[in-house]
DNA sequence: AAGTTGCTCAACCGCATAGGG
DNA sequence: CCCCTATGCGGTTGAGCAACT
């Protein structure tokens, strides 16, 4: 049984956005006798609020020091600096920052910062690159060798010989998004028979990779052989037309992501030179999906 | 024009901690 | 010490608004 809130000794007490009349008697309280006790402060005041809701209001709205308007630059960078040495230590963050609140700073890193240090390939948890896209895409086709031809089956030592760090770099970014609904466009690829046991078993290694039981799936996995397809890559994101350009004959991503966007993870930027497996389908799948995050 | 979606940020909730008795 | 209470803190929510369909 844990200690009630401060506040449910009454439910009278009010809740939500502050009135100005409100604004009003607090801040002429406080001015007048100072806040020496919250708890005691909204009788003396006339507030039919609790002490904690008045401490919050003062705090972050009130006090008369406190800054308004849009983080600088500056801040931003002292802001990023800072929690990458302390983390989610907001209030701390807060006191390296004359008149900024904990939660100001909090909403602008959640809203703000987090996204640009993701869309820079910045972890803002770690402050370290995210999982460089080449690593993610050779992991994920190596992943995929089990699924393409089933006597491959027998190389799952090359599996379990993928570095370590090319699976965590995978594992971070399986974490670090949403469960990707699977590809239903799969009908009308040359590869119809994958459609259904295809978007299982990618779900399925989506989930088992999470649960970090990766390994133990793959050797337990068995598929029917695909014989008419060259790889998962082209079932996932186009037919290879004569092996000559691998371009998605279809629109792949129309039907994936939908519920779940996936967040702009990786470096993205237009002008930046494309790698030399630009050819694969796969890759190319990635990038349209990639290219439609820009968009958003 | 109406409905939907996404974003922002003020405010709340519940746990942790400090400190007084 | 131990208990109790007030305050502080970080995570989360949801109202309000803007942009989009």
């Amino acid at each position: 049984m844990g200690r009630p809130p401060c506040c449910s000794e009454s439910s009278d007490l009010k809740k939500g956005p502050w009135t100005p009349e409100e604004d009003e008697l607090l801040s002429d309280y406080i001015q007048k006798h100072g806040h020496e006790s919250w708890r005691a402060l909204p009788n003396r005041a006339g507030l039919n609020r609790c002490g904690k809701s008045c401490r919050l209001r003062w705090i972050n709205y009130l006090r008369p020091d406190i800054k308004r308007g849009n983080f600088s630059q500056d801040e931003e960078n002292l802001i990023v600096h800072l929690h990458s040495t302390l983390g989610n230590k907001w209030s701390r963050i807060a006191s390296q920052l004359p008149g900024r609140t904990d939660n100001e700073i909090k909403n602008f890193w959640n809203t703000h910062v987090r996204k640009k240090l993701l869309k820079a390939g910045i972890d803002p948890k770690t402050h370290k690159p995210v999982p460089n896209f080449d690593f993610l895409l050779e992991t994920i086709s190596q992943i995929s060798l089990p699924f393409k031809v089933p006597t491959l089956m027998t190389m799952s030592p090359l599996i379990k010989n993928i570095n370590d760090q090319l699976l965590n770099n995978l594992l971070q970014f399986v974490n670090m998004t949403p469960l990707p609904k699977l590809p239903t466009f799969l009908d009308s690829s040359p590869c119809g028979s994958f459609n259904q046991p295809g978007e299982l078993v990618m779900e399925e290694m989506v989930n088992q990779y999470r649960s970090q039981d990766w390994m133990e799936y793959v050797n337990k996995v068995d598929l029917e052989p695909r014989s008419e397809c060259d790889s998962i890559d082209a079932s996932l994101f186009g037919s290879y037309g004569d092996g000559i350009e691998m371009i998605p004959d279809h629109e792949p991503f129309d039907n994936l992501f939908i519920d779940n966007q996936l967040p702009g993870l990786l470096p993205m930027s237009p002008e930046e030179p494309k790698n030399s497996i630009e050819s694969n389908a796969f890759q190319a799948g990635f990038d349209d999906y990639y290219d439609s995050l820009l968009k958003i």
